[in-house]
DNA sequence: GTCTATACCCGGATAGAC
DNA sequence: GTCTATCCGGGTATAGAC
């Protein structure tokens, strides 16, 4: 009963979450769906449109795992646990430009929403911490810092500094 | 005078500062130099080999440019401004696995250095303030900021509370 | 809406002559 | 150390039959 094209999209997901973005290819897709590539393009207009929806999902996703917290710091903790856990997908969410004009509208703001309202409504503390959190996740996915790197201790550095302008009310 | 070797990494830096490591192909590279691209297996192993070499260069290169910063925000612009000027090759070497089997020993520590020194020593510290500005310029080289949003008060943001930070001796 | 066949382009890399 | 010829693999996408 479910619809070709989620069922597209859902499959495509897969492939990106096992082997990462060059995973997803129109022949492997298909295959994974028990169809030839070529048919494909009876659902989607190109392989461009599916990887939007993919992204689009994962933001939904990413929004609504960080929906729950309540501070800067369970955020920062749902952050980091969505993308070690799906490091692949946040990658390809996060990672070069975004194809903003084949996005349902509003997603992109919904997964910023969280982050804005933890730091009270600044703009520049949000990009600010925004630009921590994902320097880190991306650092660690990546495997930039060493092996034995305490991250928890970084994560902990960074965050209780920007907790404490968030209580100054961006006054320091 | 100049020895082969040279001469395709210089050449292979172009490419990708032109147009991306998409860019940085062997029959590119070879065109660049006006040979075929099998003479290049001559001078080195693989494909992989030379963009190892790209990237101790752009290192090296960084870790010059920040060299002469003596605070953490005239490092934080020297960062910054190494990144834009040279996007494709921040991307490259901050982005993806690094091949450090393939560096030569020691670049990665020399590019670290300046910002270990301007935090003090504490590698927690210097980790959050890298991921910090890691953020800050890979999110702004993807074109993730709104067009409008004003980064350099999202930098000033984050560095004044890195700089209460860091003077305060990490204790908060 | 699925198929087969295929066009088209691109990549890394090797063999062997000179 | 350069060349030509070539292998081998992979990708997106289209045409046209069913």
């Amino acid at each position: 009963m479910s619809e070709r094209p989620g069922q597209i999209v859902d499959a495509a997901r897969t492939l990106i979450e096992e082997g990462g973005s060059a995973a997803l290819t129109m022949r492997a897709l298909g295959e994974r769906l028990g169809i030839r590539a070529p048919s494909l393009y009876k659902h989607f207009p190109d392989k461009g449109a599916v990887e939007a929806q993919v992204i689009a999902l994962a933001l939904r996703e990413l929004a609504n795992a960080l929906a729950a917290a309540d501070s800067l710091v369970s955020l920062a903790e749902a952050y980091r646990a969505y993308a070690l856990a799906h490091p692949h997908l946040y990658r390809l969410m996060s990672s070069g430009p975004l194809p903003r004009h084949l996005l349902p509208a509003g997603v992109e703001e919904a997964a910023a929403l969280p982050l804005v309202r933890a730091v009270g409504g600044d703009p520049d503390q949000a990009r600010a911490v925004w630009a921590f959190a994902h320097g880190m996740v991306i650092l660690e996915l990546d495997g930039r810092f060493p092996p034995d790197a305490d991250l928890d201790g970084a994560w902990h550095a960074g965050l209780t500094t920007f907790a404490a302008l968030v209580r100054d009310g961006g006054r320091r």
